[in-house]
DNA sequence: AACCAATATATTGTATATAAAAATTTCATC
DNA sequence: GATGAAATTTTTATATACAATATATTGGTT
C-alpha cells in the first residue's frame, strides 16, 4: 500500500493562528484603522474566541510592528506613515539582491520556466491595470528567487518586510509599472546566463525605483 | 522649574518581559540545551510566575527562531547548527553595509569620537584575549552605526540576527581577530571622509570574513 | 513473546477569574 | 467656576481552571 504522502504534519489550526491571520489582514487592508484602539474583549467576541489567543496574536503583531502595546494602558494599531517606504524598501532591496546572488548558482531549468510564467501573468495583470493582483503576482515572482536562495533568515526577513509593503499598498496605492516587467525579464536572462552579480544589481534597482514612483504619484 | 527629563516612560517591567529575557539568555548561553524539551509548568515554577507569561515568551522566542512549537505536542529549543553561520552572516553583512551607507551623510563629530573610543575598548579586549567582552563591544561598535542609519526596520532585523550570532558564539567560540580592529579604523576614517560607499564595502567584508575564520577554526 | 486496543496520564491550548494599574468621574473645597 | 483629591470604572496583566489532544502504560489476545 503506497502510503499517501500526507505526512506533512496535519497540525491543527489553533485559535491563535487564525486570530493572528485575521487581525493582520484587517490591519493591512485598513479594516482596523491606524491609531485605532484595540480592545481584547471586543476582538475576542468578534472572532468568537477568548481573550487569550487574541492577546497572544497582538503580541506577535507588535513584534511585526503592526500594533503598539503600552503595558497597562492600551494597545493600538500603528500609524501608516507614507514616508516609511523610504525606510522599508532599502533593506528589502538589499535582501532581494542578496537572494538573487545566492540563488544564481542553484537555478535549474524548471525554476526559470516558473519565473517566466509568473512574469507573464504579472504582465497581464499590469496591462489590465489590476494592480492588486499585480502586486500579489510580483510578490510570487520575488518569492521564487528568495526560496531558491534557501536561507531561512533571509526568508523570514523578506516575509516580514513584505507584509508592510502590502499594507502601504492598501493605504496608498503603490503602483507597479510596465518597467518592472522588463526588469524581471532582464533578471531572468541574467540568471540564465549565470550572471548573478548583475542580476542582483537589477533586482536592487527594481525595488529602489519604487521609492521614486511612490513619491511622484502623490495623488492618493 | 526645569522638569527632570525622565519622561521616558517608567513602564513597569512585566512578568512576560523578564521571563522572555531570562529564557532567551538561557538559550543563548546554553543553560537550555539545543533540542531540550520545554515544559510550561517547570519553567513557570523556576521563574516564579504562572504559565501565561511563560507561554507568551515562548511564542516570541519561536518568532525569533530560538524555539519551535509543535502545537499540541511539545515545545523544544532549536538546534545550533554550526553551518548556520553561512546563512546568518550574509544578510547581517548586507544590513550592516546598508547601515553604513545610510549613516555616512548624517555623522557628526561626537559619533566619530564614540566610534573611536569603542574601537579602542574593542582592541584592548581582543589583545587581552577576552573574547566574550570583545564580542559585546564589537556589537556596540556596529550598533552605533546602525543607530545612525535611523531606520527602524534595519534596527530590528540586525537586533534579531545579532542574538543568533551571540548564540553561535557561546556554543562554538567565534573568534574576533586583530584584523577587525584595523577594519574598524578604516571604516571610521572612510566615514570621516564622507566615503560611505567604500566604508560599506569594508563593513561587508568585515562580517563575511568571519565566515572563513569560523570554518578555519574547527577546534571547538 | 509480540502485537494491538483500551485506558490512563501528561501536556498543550483555551477560557475564565482575579489582581493590579490607569483613566475617568464625582464631589468637596477654595 | 476652577482645582484637586477620592472613589469608581475600565482595561490590562497574571493566575488558574478546564478542555482537547498526544503520549505512555497496561492488559488481553493471537
Amino acid at each position: 500500500m503506497p502510503i499517501p504522502s500526507e505526512h506533512q504534519r496535519p497540525t491543527r489550526v489553533t485559535a491563535k493562528e487564525s486570530a493572528f491571520t485575521q487581525l493582520q489582514q484587517w490591519i493591512i487592508d485598513g479594516t482596523l484603522q491606524p491609531g485605532e484602539k484595540l480592545n481584547d474583549i471586543e476582538l475576542a467576541e468578534a472572532l468568537g474566541v477568548s481573550r487569550t489567543p487574541i492577546r497572544e496574536s497582538l503580541q506577535l503583531l507588535e513584534v511585526q510592528g503592526f500594533v503598539k502595546m503600552y503595558p497597562g494602558k492600551a494597545t493600538q494599531v500603528t500609524e501608516v506613515d507614507k514616508e516609511s517606504i523610504n525606510d522599508l524598501l532599502p533593506p528589502l532591496a538589499a535582501m532581494q539582491a542578496l537572494s538573487t546572488e545566492l540563488a544564481a548558482p542553484n537555478l535549474d531549468e524548471n525554476v526559470i520556466i516558473e519565473l517566466e510564467e509568473t512574469n507573464n501573468r504579472f504582465a497581464k495583470a499590469v496591462q489590465k491595470e489590476d494592480y492588486f493582483t499585480a502586486l500579489k503576482i510580483d510578490e510570487d515572482f520575488h518569492q521564487i528567487i528568495v526560496d531558491q536562495a534557501a536561507n531561512k533568515y533571509i526568508h523570514s526577513i523578506v516575509a516580514s518586510l513584505q507584509t508592510h509593503v502590502r499594507r502601504l499598498f492598501f493605504h496608498n496605492s503603490i503602483i507597479l509599472t510596465e518597467k518592472s516587467i522588463d526588469e524581471h525579464k532582464d533578471i531572468i536572462r541574467l540568471l540564465t546566463e549565470g550572471n548573478g552579480e548583475k542580476a542582483a544589481s537589477i533586482m536592487r534597482e527594481n525595488w529602489l525605483r519604487a521609492i521614486d514612483e511612490f513619491h511622484s504619484k502623490k495623488t492618493d
